[in-house]
Formats: structure tokens, sequence, C-alpha cells
RNA sequence: GGCCCCUUGGUCAAGCGGUUAAGACGUCACCCUCUCAAGGUGAAAUCAUGGGUUCGAUUCCCGUAGGGGUCACCA
């Protein structure tokens, strides 16, 4: 008995491996086009690291006229959760990252290298293994996970390396007739790949963002085909990135020291490797100590977390961004106003070692993105979101036309306020700007300098009933402000204040407070010329009237 | 434990043999004809450590320490 015979026991119904490299030829791009893609595995709650991954991706193929594709890898059934594919494929929507070519539902895919999920992959993975056993670069292999973990147990014991290799390699040079009873019999195998590397040579790999790296080649022969019929991670990376086409594959750096194992592989099926770039981890920090940012103890894992909190996706791929190339800073504030697709990203600049998340940026940076919004963006966003997340908020933004007057304060101008980070915030910025939720509950007046009542109850008194004018400009608004100071026995100006302590009990700026206590029930507001704007005449009087009462 | 990678302020980081060691977030102070949010100005704060190489090391080499990754019929 030979190999080819043995194959063809094992894989009867197996195509030979030409069909497939007709199927799928070679893509036909223009030079220095890159081929990238994101391949998650369904195993439910996408992993902000995902979306990372899928925002380099995407800017190295939009950048050089390339693909990028999302792959599922579902070989592994036990993880598999249900809708586990629907869920990246709504992630990466959220975040505006689709890919050209990939599944689209559970079952359907756009591209001509489909399907692209590995579980519908079988027949072409079983193709090319049988490719490798008639070569003889691959074997049947009858041990048990219990005999597995026992040698395992034995190699510890004598302080050996573990795996599967020189004369562990139990099953590597069975005789073949053996091998065909065994399978005849009902013994359950899986098949492994036969390496020729040798652990004492060392193998050099230049990786885009890691730089050069060297190893020990790999010995270990690792399984390419399970007991299921499905492959293993490697042997799926190795079939699909050859038959899609891909030209650079990006993936965290966890899968660094599969490098050798990986080039190997390639290079016996006489293939050309892709370019690799191993991305650092985002981390975050933990009672002092850095660690790999975790989907099952930390929220701000998932992707989805960001739009539950209420970060717009483009604030959350700017922060991204700004950890991949810190070079984006500068490009930003020198172009506010352009689109990150004109930030020019360079794979080779990242940084090689894992970053802190850190929210407090992703707050900025996330400000900074909101301030650039019109009302309109800011109304549609938060409204959105409101409907989702927050019901008093939503209920709140249905009179659209008073709230786009609410949004719009100080905001469109050079220098936009910077208030909002999140849309969880707008309902806590605007809410004392709705009359009906200002007067819903008793009010809290937490006046400042000023705090004698009837002095209080005078400044109010006086200014609606002297100095308010509706129709008054910016300076005539706080002209009359100053006027009613003076008349009050308060200094004008601040600075005539400070050059004169002793001389005033309260300034300007102490009566400014008075009116917007009474009128907002909060110290700090934005511009209170603007507010009284929005607000109209009616609703000024009454809020002043109610304070006076108060 | 073996193998591999990493180490510049609290955080993200520029740097690539000679620099006053950029910049951003955060912190603090001051300024900004009304408070905030901003904006402006300024301040404090960093090359893990020990050896080399060199006229000169943050930068190059070696050791040490610390951190991370990986050693599955998981990806």
């Amino acid at each position: 008995m030979d190999y080819k015979e043995l194959a063809d026991m094992i894989f009867p119904d197996a195509k030979d491996i030409s069909y497939y490299e007709e199927k799928y030829p070679e893509r036909d791009l223009p030079e220095g086009a890159q081929v990238l893609r994101v391949a998650p595995s369904p195993t439910g709650n996408v992993h902000i690291g995902t979306i990372d991954q899928a925002l380099i991706a995407t800017k190295v193929a939009r950048q050089t006229g390339g693909v990028f594709f999302l792959r599922i890898e579902d070989t592994d059934q036990k993880r598999e959760v249900e809708g586990g594919v629907k869920q990246i494929i709504e992630a990466l929507k959220s975040f505006d990252l689709e890919p050209d070519e990939g599944m689209i539902s559970e079952t359907e895919w756009k591209g001509n290298y489909g399907p692209y999920k590995q579980s519908m992959r079988k027949d072409i993975y079983q193709a090319f293994a049988k490719h490798l056993l008639e070569m003889g670069k691959a074997y049947p292999a009858f041990d048990t996970p219990e005999e597995l973990e026992e040698m395992r147990a034995r190699q510890e014991a004598s302080k050996l390396r573990t795996g599967y290799y020189g004369v562990w390699a139990k099953y590597r040079n069975l005789p073949l007739e053996e091998a065909a009873k065994k399978i005849k019999a009902g013994v359950p195998y899986i098949i492994r790949f036969k390496s020729n590397g040798r652990e004492d040579r060392k193998i050099k790999h230049k990786d885009i963002i890691k730089g050069n790296v060297t190893f020990p080649e790999n010995d270990q022969d690792i399984v390419i085909i399970k007991a299921d019929g499905l492959p293993t991670y490697h042997f799926a990376h190795l079939i699909d990135d050859h038959l899609m086409g891909t030209t650079i594959v990006t993936r965290g750096d966890e899968w660094l020291s599969s490098v050798p194992l990986h080039l190997q592989l390639f290079q016996e099926m006489g293939w050309k490797a892709p370019r690799y770039a191993h991305t650092p981890t985002l981390l975050k920090n933990d009672n002092g100590n850095k660690r790999k940012i975790s989907k099952r103890k930390d929220p701000e894992a998932a992707a989805s977390y960001y739009e539950e909190i209420g970060v717009p996706s483009l604030a959350v791929k700017e922060y991204l961004l700004n950890i991949a190339n810190s070079t984006f800073e500068n490009w930003r504030r020198q172009n506010k106003d352009k689109s990150i697709d004109e930030f020019d990203f360079q794979l080779n600049k990242m940084s090689v070692s894992g970053a802190l998340f850190d929210m407090v940026k992703l707050g900025d940076v996330s400000k900074i993105v909101i301030s650039r919004y019109s009302a309109e963006e800011v109304y549609d966003k938060s409204l959105r979101w409101a409907k989702k997340h927050d019901d008093e908020l939503a209920k709140m933004l249905e009179n659209k036309e008073y709230s786009l007057k609410v949004l719009g304060i100080e905001r469109g101008n050079a220098k936009p306020r910077k208030d909002i980070a999140k849309w969880s915030d707008v309902k806590e910025n605007i809410i004392y700007m709705y009359d009906e939720k200002f007067f819903e509950n008793s009010i809290e007046y937490p006046y400042q300098v000023i705090s004698d009542k009837n002095d209080i109850n005078k400044i109010l008194k006086l200014y609606i009933e002297k100095y308010y004018n509706e129709n008054d400009d910016k300076q005539t608004w706080f002209d009359k402000i100053k006027e009613l100071s003076g008349e009050m026995g308060y200094a004008k100006e601040v600075k005539e204040f400070k050059a004169n302590p002793g001389m005033y009990k309260a300034h300007v700026g102490d009566v400014s407070t008075v009116i917007r206590v009474a009128l907002t029930g909060r110290t700090n507001t934005p511009d209170m010329y603007e507010i009284m704007k929005v607000l109209r005449k009616n609703s000024v009087i009454k809020r002043i009237e109610k304070a006076i009462e108060n």
C-alpha cells in the first residue's frame, strides 16, 4: 500500500486540488494592492479587538486599492454561539467597517472566493489534506486524548519539551497497512502534518509590525484535520489565505509564535506565504497590572459597549487609530474637517507593545468628535441612542424644533462647546432647558456669593421689571446686567472689584450667577444670553417669578 | 519551566550615537470685559537596572529585573 491508496481510503470523495486552484484564481489587482481580512470566531460578544483589527485591515485595503474581507472561523463547534455570525456582521456595520467580501448572513456571502465561513469549506480542507497525505507529508494518528495527556505528563515529568515530535510522534512511521487496518476497524483518528523541521535550526521572519524575529524551526507534527473532520486553525489559515489571496495577514500578536509553523506549511505546499503583521493587544490596568482586556471580566471589551453608553463609533475609531499610529493625533489637529479615510495609515509604524486602553482619553477624543457635529447631527444621533436606551431623553427630544435650538447653543462656531463625551451625557446637559422638566419637581437654588434672600429677590425683580428685554443684542444685554449691578451697589466690573477689595460685597459675575441660578437651577451653564434666547420671554419670566416666590 | 517579544512622565507616545528628550490625555497655576465646557499661556512629571562599545549613549551589544505571549483534536 502506498500513500496514494491510503489517501483515497481516507478521503474517497475529495476533489483534486487543481479544481480549487482553478475555481479560485489569483486576484487581478493593481500593483501594490493589498488583500486583508478580519477573521473572528462566532463565539458571541464581538470583542473591541476585532473592531480594531477590522479598522486596520480596512485602512490598508482602501489605501492600496485592495480588498478587505470577512471570514468566519467557526471550526470549533463547541465554542460557537447561536447568532454569532450575525453579531459580527452587525458589529462591523455599526462601526461603518463593512467588508468588500464575506458572509452577509449565516449562510450567504458576497465575493468570488467563498464560502467565507470555515464550516462550509470542509470539503476544500479535506481535498488539500488528501493532497498532503498523497505526498507523504501528512499521516493519520490514532492517539486518544487521554494518551496524549499522559504523554504530556511524562514529558513534563522528565522536563522535556511537550508535544508531538521526534520519538514522541508515535504514529508518524506506522506502516501504511496498519494504519489502513485501524481505519477499517473504525478506530478514531486525526490527520497530522509530518514536520521536517528541526528544533536546533533557526528561522528568521520579518514581521511588518514586530520587525525581525528569530525562532527555532517547527518540529511538531501538528493536527491539521480534527476527529470531526474540520481543520484546525493552522490548516484553515493556510488553505483559506492562500485560496482567498490574502497578501497581508493582520492578527493579534498571540499568533506570533505560530509563524514558524505557518511559514513551513506554506513552503511545504509550494505556496507564497502572505506577509504577517502581528498587532499588539489592547490592555487594561487591573490593580496596577497590565492585562488583556477580557471578554468575561470587562464590559469595555465588548464592541457593543460603546454604543450602549453612547460613544459615537467614529470616536472609538479615532481613538483606536490614535493608538495604532501616533501620527494620527497631529494629522487630526491639522485636518480638523477631513474624514479619517484620508489619513495615511502605516502598518509598520504601529507600536510593538500593547497599549493600555484609556477611557479618559477616549472621552476627550469623543468630545472633539461630537463638537464637530452640527446641531442636527447631534439631535439625530442622540435621539437614535435615546430611543434604545433612555425613554425620558427620547421624549424630551420629541420637540425637534426646540431641541435643535437647545443643542445648537454655542455650536457651529469656531470654538464649539465640548461638553458631550457620549450621548448619555446629553440629558443631564439639557434637561433644565425644558419647562416641563424644569418645573416638574421642586427646584433647588444653589445661590453662591449673594445669598441673602432679600437681595436675591430684589435683583430678580429689578431684572425682569426694569432691565430684561428679549430683543436686546448680547452687548446691550450684558450692559444691562452691569447697570443692575451698579444700581444694587455691586461692582460693575470684575476687575474693579478685584482692584478694590472691601468696597463691594459682590460683582457683576455674582449678580449673573443669581440670575443664572434662578433661570436654570444651576451655577454652571453655557452662555446665559444664548440660554435666554432659546428659553424665550415667557419661560424666562415664569422661571424668575418662580424663583422669587420660592 | 522551554521558546519568543517588549520596557521613554500617571496614560498614549516621538526619538533612531551629540536634542533644552517633541506632542496628546490627565494634573496644577494663571489669562480669557458672567459661571461652566472650551480656548490661550505656563508648570510639575519619563529614558527599568548593571556592565560594556564609543570622544559621547535614551539610541548599539551583553547580563539582570519586570511585563506580555505561546507551548490543545481552541481560535
